[in-house]
DNA sequence: AATGAATGAGCTTTCATTCAT
DNA sequence: GATGAATGAAAGCTCATTCAT
């Protein structure tokens, strides 16, 4: 299987590292192109600029995400048992994958996440949602639908149900302490209290 | 009073402002310099390097935020009226001063505010707290004391208590909704479900 | 005739259409391919570098010059009508050729044009006329033994007799003034005034 | 007198030199800076970019060649008189400057200097001949009111009294041929006689 | 023969920092 | 103290050329 390296992907996941070790000022294409193994201009073959490749790094790493959340998901599970799992899944993927979670923080907070979110506005709302949004949203939504949600706009209940979350990881990424397994459980319980009617 | 412009304020001002608006990227020490009407070489009178410029606008932009979120603050009230006070004076502070949002987000997922908070791992605990901590950790101690709050480490109360109100600013300001007050304070009311017991 | 669709011809006049249109800078030898409908590849297989085309670009267009010039040429006619002829061919033949114009400009002003001539000198001068000299140098010669013209070097009446037409080609391509056809008739009279004794 | 070096006098020195001597190709601005000694980055200090630079140099080779051609002008002379005394100036100020020459050449045919024409096209007629014609402009012009020169365009009495000098001093440059200082004057005196009536 | 992916030297330009004034 | 001209390392990107297919 395989057999070609792929060299797109591997100056992909060549950038994601050396972002989300070295932030975007640490991670020169020159850089990239060693930590791929690959020469430089060959970045260029296959992305337009290094912006064009951080998008693509990003949709690298959302496409990861979306696909860990719903690792061993139950759809006929009842509605707190699926939101569980989904922030377990969360938390525990984006312990497991440090890079991952430093990578979006960087992204999101920088001209590039920025521009990325302005470009989504411009699209109908339903494609994006279903293209950009990470899963979350479909699911939140019915969800609020059968009024077992507080009746509150998506982005409230996005931030409630996955923010948390995410600002955890990225204190405990940094070592600023650990959790045990049974906290992280009463983490996103309480987090279902607050989306919970 | 006055009198003297305190050109160390003027650089860090200006520094907050060129980074808020446009990134680290788009703030090099020759426009911090000319928009704070200073020389270039003043820059490096004031502060060690630009790193360091940069955390001295932190520590700005903290002392800020910490003074908003206690506008108005009671004391003697219950503490769930006390919680609901600080967080809507966070999210109408940020609200109202996007650029401290923007900087800090900056920062924080940048290598200087890694660095930094690296740093702060190797000071006391303690003094940490006191020094660093956005007056939110005493109050959030003394409710989880008083088993008002969940029995959980204060990172996760931190995280369900900030971290919805900041994520959901980060998309206010952005552009890609708003939001009336009515939905902010129930927003506020959620996170409270998540912290009480 | 025809058939093969003569790869190498197919090339060359690609480089001169990109070259006269955006200059060397704006003529990568991808470009090139991708107009000639080849592969990148496949220019080395017909010219040894970039430096051996354009060479090879410029004779195709002294070739076609030098036929432009003799049209309708009557070798029996009057020196004067004859040069008369040759002035006005020319005059007409770059206007219609704007790309053969420009390319030349940029050959005869450039390292390329520059190392051509160099290596021209080298050559017996005999053959260099007969191989390169603009079919003028043969007729102003014989012009000259008649002491119809001026007693002066060949470089002296070839200045006179073309030098003053191409320039103001060059002006009138870039569309700085038009010409009427009664204008260059006058304007090729008055080069022979210069030439005749 | 002097004293400074005047570093902005020495790019614009060091880049004619290297463009006439070598192409656009042959003068990138580490060399310009190396050949001025100066550090690279001063370059852009004193011109926006590169093509700022070249413009530069444009106008510093213009004036030269200007105040060259009006050497020892005796506007009281006979038309023809001045003429010669133009013609032989600038044959032998370009023929004794060879980069100008070259450079010239070199800028009238590029993206450069066409960008440049089609700049002068916009300005005012008036200001774009005081500013910008070299001198020889105004000349022709009144001599032509005088019933001394052809009725022609401007741009037509432009070429024939300068383009087979210009054309001339390349080939000399290139070391093709010689000229003694008797050849050159009758050469100026055929240009005398394309232009008078 | 023909291709075009891969390369890396070399380009223009930026910017944190220094230091003579 | 304050300045800003000068610097040069390092960035993103291009393109002539090669070579495995």
């Amino acid at each position: 299987m395989a057999g070609k390296p792929n060299k797109r992907r591997l100056i992909v996941e060549a950038a994601l590292e050396l972002i989300a070790e070295n932030g975007f000022h640490g991670a020169p294409t020159s850089k990239i192109a060693a930590e791929a193994g690959v020469g430089e201009g060959s970045i260029y073959r296959h992305f337009k600029d290094k912006e064009d490749l951080i998008h693509h790094v990003y949709e690298y790493v959302r496409d990861h995400v979306s696909e860990a959340v719903l690792q061993n998901h139950d759809f006929e599970a009842p509605i707190r048992e699926q939101y569980l799992r989904m922030g377990f899944n969360l938390f525990h993927f984006l312990m497991e994958n440090p890079k991952i979670q430093a990578f979006n923080e960087q992204y999101f907070n920088s001209p590039f996440g920025i521009s990325r979110k302005r470009e989504m506005l411009v699209l109908d709302r339903s494609k994006m949602d279903e293209k950009e949004s990470n899963v979350g949203v479909a699911f939140l939504e019915s969800a609020r639908e059968q009024q077992i949600l507080k009746d509150l706009p998506m982005p409230v209940l996005m931030s409630l149900a996955f923010a948390p979350i995410v600002y955890l990881v990225r204190d405990v990424s940094f070592g600023v302490f650990n959790l045990d397994s049974r906290t992280v459980q009463k983490t996103v319980e309480a987090c279902w209290d607050a989306l919970k009617r």
